[in-house]
RNA sequence: GCAGAUGUAGUUUAAUGGUAGAACCUCAGCCUUCCAAGCUGACUGCGUGGGUCCGAUUCCCAUCAUCUGCUCCA
């Protein structure tokens, strides 16, 4: 097989309906894409085990659903209005872009930056003629305000009190509700919180396909524990991820463990799984042990305590929150980049494979009859009748072989044939994209014989 | 956002200062009893907006989008 292109993924998953460009009759956004019928299937199983893996079958975990929209102290607390916003100029010789902050760093570690105004640092980087880290000239553009935060306004007046973020990750809506979902569902600490939902940022890098995008859907699961155990914690997710990935059919030696070589204002460890895409490697996943920082701003900037009373010790504490956060969007296109095979045929053709573990498959089975004439109207009924247990789909047109390989390129993992079997023995065929094996089961079977194969 | 490249049907592509031809795909009909068969027919395109010109898909400008770097991140 060739090697696979990001080219070719997109224009895969733009001819079979996995995923279109955003707003395509007007010539698109820029990075914003929607999903199509096949892909909004896989994105949504995706979810679907994600959830069961983090939320149903981990012990003390609990759903949640905050809202998009937060009150803007929320992100005052996070931190997020103070340092998401990046002090960017260009030097006007190379035309490279740098960070202005970064620069004075780099010039002197001794400079707190962090005190300096937007003035102060251009004086400080004239007076000193910072080197072009790139061309080692000192000529730059004047800085640029960057937020990654989207804004917009409550209400009909754009005055400073009514202005609103797009919340740009989902994990503070678990921690602002950490004691509400604490009381209500009588849980002790160490448990979890686990929420999908959508996220926002202004970035203004292009990215690679779906990989960084300004509109994106992160699965998130914060585990409040007790300081102490936090490290245990932290290496328990970070294989509980690794796992989840195996199990979605991600070959092991295209994930990697990279540990952040700078971390974030919360962090105390920080560690992400990278998957290898077309394009290189890239996170899909990231584990973080964000202490008690999150909880300790809410608390001091809401009033309010976050303190959980331990009732066996009667000890009272802010827990450490070990994070768990992963790009659904991100994970779906690390599967579409799996599930791509090209096969060369015997007649030097190619064809396009899309090889999904069943339990992900955007359709689970196509039914269709061998002759459309003589069994179109037993398949049609077959059809009907499985379609309320599974997302599958029906063909009748062209030839049979015709239908095999369409089914191949849309993922889907079973064919069942119907012909005069079905009709006179209540059998059908079977055959699986995987082995290329065919077997004839009785109709009565056929569910359970699918139920079994999609198991997570 | 900056620098460079690109933009013709859903996809791959051809030609042209006088409004575009093909293949595959899709659909319909005929045919067809297990892996892209065949026949007949149909649908669909010069990213968008300006400018030059008698006339622009072609030349120029802008814009939008995509790709590659810079930066950032789930």
């Amino acid at each position: 097989m060739e090697k696979l292109t990001m080219e070719k993924l997109v224009n895969t998953c733009k001819q079979y309906g996995y995923i279109f460009q955003g707003s395509e009759i007007y010539d698109g956004l820029a990075n914003t894409w929607d999903y199509g019928p096949l892909g909004v299937e896989l994105k949504n199983n995706v979810k679907k085990l994600w959830w069961k893996r983090y939320v149903q079958e981990n012990e003390n975990s609990f759903g949640l659903d905050s809202s998009i929209l937060m009150n803007s102290k929320v992100w005052e607390a996070s931190g997020h209005v103070a340092s998401f916003t990046d002090p960017l100029l260009d030097c006007r010789e190379c035309k490279t872009r740098h960070r202005a902050d970064a620069l004075i760093e780099g010039f002197n570690k001794d400079v707190h930056v962090d005190s300096m105004t937007e003035e102060e640092m251009v004086e400080y980087i004239k007076t000193n003629n910072i080197p072009c880290p790139n061309c080692g000239k000192s000529n730059y553009t004047d800085i640029r305000n960057f937020n990654l935060m989207f804004e917009t306004n409550r209400g009909v007046t754009k005055d400073n009190l009514s202005k609103i973020y797009l919340r740009p990750e989902t994990a503070q809506g678990e921690f602002v509700n950490f004691l509400n979902v604490q009381r209500t569902m009588r849980a002790k600490v160490p448990f979890g919180i686990g929420q999908i939902g959508k996220a926002f940022r202004n970035e203004i890098t292009p990215g690679n396909f779906t990989f960084r995008t300004i509109e994106f859907e992160q699965m998130e699961h914060q585990w409040f524990c007790k300081e102490g155990e936090d490290s245990k914690y932290y290496e328990y997710y970070k294989n509980y991820a690794l796992n989840f990935f195996k199990d979605l059919g991600i070959d092991s030696s295209h994930l990697r463990f990279k540990d952040h070589e700078k971390l974030a204002h919360y962090a105390k460890a920080a560690c992400d799984v990278e998957y290898k895409f077309c394009f290189g490697w890239g996170e899909i996943y990231g584990n973080h042990n964000r202490t008690n920082f999150d909880l300790t701003n809410h608390q001091e900037y809401s009033k309010k305590s976050m303190e959980y009373l331990d009732p066996v010790t009667n000890e009272k504490y802010i827990p450490y929150i070990i994070e768990a956060s992963c790009g659904a969007d991100r994970l779906v296109l690390a599967l579409l980049n799996e599930a791509y095979h090209e096969e060369l045929l015997e007649d030097n053709t190619e064809r396009i494979v899309m090889k999904f573990s069943p339990a992900i498959a955007p359709y689970k089975c196509l039914v269709t009859p061998l002759v459309k004439k003589y069994h179109g109207e037993k398949a049609l009924e077959i059809y009907r009748k499985l379609s309320k247990s599974f997302m599958i789909s029906y063909d009748d047109t062209g030839s049979i072989g015709k239908r095999y390989r369409r089914s191949e390129v849309m993922g889907i993992p079973y064919v069942i044939t119907v012909d005069d079997n079905t009709i006179n023995d209540n059998t059908v065929t079977i055959r699986d994209r995987d082995t290329m094996e065919q077997i004839t089961i009785n109709l009565d079977d056929v569910e359970s014989f699918i139920e079994d194969k999609i198991k997570f």
